[in-house]
DNA sequence: CTGAAAGCGCTAACAC
DNA sequence: GTGTTAGCGCTTTCAG
């Protein structure tokens, strides 16, 4: 597809169908629309030009937070997996944690446009939903993944309220009553609040007052430091148990009992279980989910999208599971 | 820098500078290296072409060979943010350790051709030299990392016959003799079949007889099968130590030490630490070396090739350290 | 083997 | 707002 080819469709001239393609000024309503509509049921790349017909392969963005923590790195092989036997090639970006890095990663996709799908995990639960809306802006069908905005879910997601609720019902069922949690500060990601709204459920569920001095924040981010993190655990004696809702939180936590010989002290139980878990001299409970089925679910939804452009959103939950492993009892 | 600047340095016409940028038949071997030494010392970049100059950032690709493995999620991590502070975008691609994916993927970047440079860390020891050739038949920058091969090592190494040597006197020191080792089949890879060499080295030096059967065999990929290696290990019961020569490997044997309850039989030193064996009960001794400082040194190399494009080739060579832990004593 | 000339798909300038 | 026209950088064709 070509401009001149949706011109046509479109009856309209073939600069009209630039404009509308790189959102300019100047082109009325009812063209635009007329343009839009075409663009929804075809393919426009800019594969057309000539010289790069050559390239076999639909490219497709993947968009992650934090490659060095082997959640996102699961995710990034799955997509990359399933869309390589779907013959697309997925490209990978990191923006580690920082929204300004996603907006810059958007511009250029959008820019260079030998994209036809994006895959995200945004960076920041507010501000980047004007990373998705430039993106659907610019006709690029996109999935979101793991990480809802406020105002916009369309993509695959976990049931992040359970989750915390699971986590913490299960220290409460195991005679737990002063139970902390770890977030991060801010709670400007929909996903750890919506953990963290989960454990407040638990609690009241069960009649146990939370507590301000239980609650702990943290960075996501895997490779931090963790020590002022770890000294405010220490200096905090009253808990018997503890919420982790990340996996680089739970390592931390981990290593801090590792380090101290705590073991026997403080229960946790964690938002996300992980391979290295299995390290763990305490076998600690977790509540877990299905990354890859995740992954693949976004890849089958981005699919769909990119075929079918007509513009339709859909929210796919994942519920989580407890893997309870005993170590959460009060000893 | 465009065709038109490249034709008038080179004294030859537009068409010709297009047939060498190609790699197209019908050019003469004197206008072919006229055109070369122009392109050695300049900038080319498909980001003449004057739509695509809204592009702010130039494009460098990361390909890597396992996502999953924290290693590498460690790499994507320092390159793009080190690039990042350069101005430069980073793309990452994972081959999942197979020459064909590389291959299919090396095709598409010399196509798109928006890419003005490419670190690699290779998926295959052996075939993956035509990935390298195809990258500089097309003149773009190439700095390889953490894996060579036979004939052509231009990048960031690590001096892993060392690392094998080091690895096992740490054990001989110990006072082990029945030291096993762990590498992949058929050694394809030149780090570890350099690894295995200095293991081998140790075991003479300090007048050990080899054993065949304490030689085993696995994958490189986390999340893999490991349970025919764990049940090798399990039917050999004359050995007190073992090597293992990546992360995946000593994962796999802490795991099966772990679940068998039998870290007094067995002691391990592995080959590259990762922070998730702080989480492990027993303190292994391992032979490491700063991912990240290696990960930068592939930057600035690859930054200084696409600066000063006069060709040459430069192996830098890390050495790794022994931590020492403890556990690979005798008990 | 070479380069002039024609052609590609796209954008920008400019009448209307 | 619109479509015509000119222009971009690149590739392909085609004489010579």
């Amino acid at each position: 597809m070509k401009l001149k080819d949706i011109a046509e469709l479109a009856n309209v001239s073939i600069p009209t169908v630039s404009r509308v393609l790189n959102n300019k000024e100047g082109v009325s309503e009812k063209n635009r629309l007329a343009v839009e509509k075409i663009l929804s049921k075809e393919n426009f790349s800019r594969k057309n030009i000539k010289f790069f017909q050559n390239s076999e392969k639909t490219k497709i963005a993947l968009i992650l937070p934090d490659l060095a923590n082997p959640f996102f790195g699961k995710i990034a092989k799955v997509v990359s997996s399933d869309l390589r036997n779907l013959n697309y090639q997925t490209m990978i970006f990191d923006t580690d944690e920082v929204y300004e890095n996603e907006a810059s990663i958007i511009d250029s996709i959008i820019t260079d446009r030998d994209i036809s799908g994006v895959i995200i995990c945004i960076a920041d639960g507010k501000k980047s939903l004007s990373s998705i809306e430039k993106l659907k802006d610019h006709h690029l069908p996109v999935v979101m993944l793991d990480r809802e905005l406020e105002f916009y879910q369309d993509g695959i997601f976990l049931d992040d309220f359970k989750a915390g609720f699971l986590a913490t019902e299960a220290l409460i069922k195991a005679g737990h009553r002063e139970i902390g949690i770890i977030t991060t500060g801010p709670l400007d990601l929909k996903n750890i609040k919506n953990r963290f709204l989960g454990y407040q459920h638990a609690l009241e569920k069960y009649n146990i007052i939370p507590k301000k001095e239980h609650i702990f924040s943290s960075s996501l981010l895997l490779n931090e430091d963790f020590s002022s993190l770890k000294k405010a655990i220490h200096s905090s004696k009253s808990m018997t148990g503890i919420i982790t809702t990340n996996n680089a939180m739970t390592l931390a936590v981990l290593e801090y009992l590792n380090e101290e010989n705590l073991f026997s002290d403080l229960s946790i139980v964690g938002i996300g279980g992980f391979d290295y878990l299995s390290l763990s001299q305490s076998k600690i409970s977790y509540v877990n989910w299905s990354v890859t089925k995740m992954g693949s679910a976004a890849v089958d939804l981005l699919i769909k999208k990119i075929s079918d452009k007509s513009s339709y959103t859909q929210k796919i939950i994942f519920e989580p599971d407890l893997i309870l492993r005993g170590s959460e009892k009060i000893i």
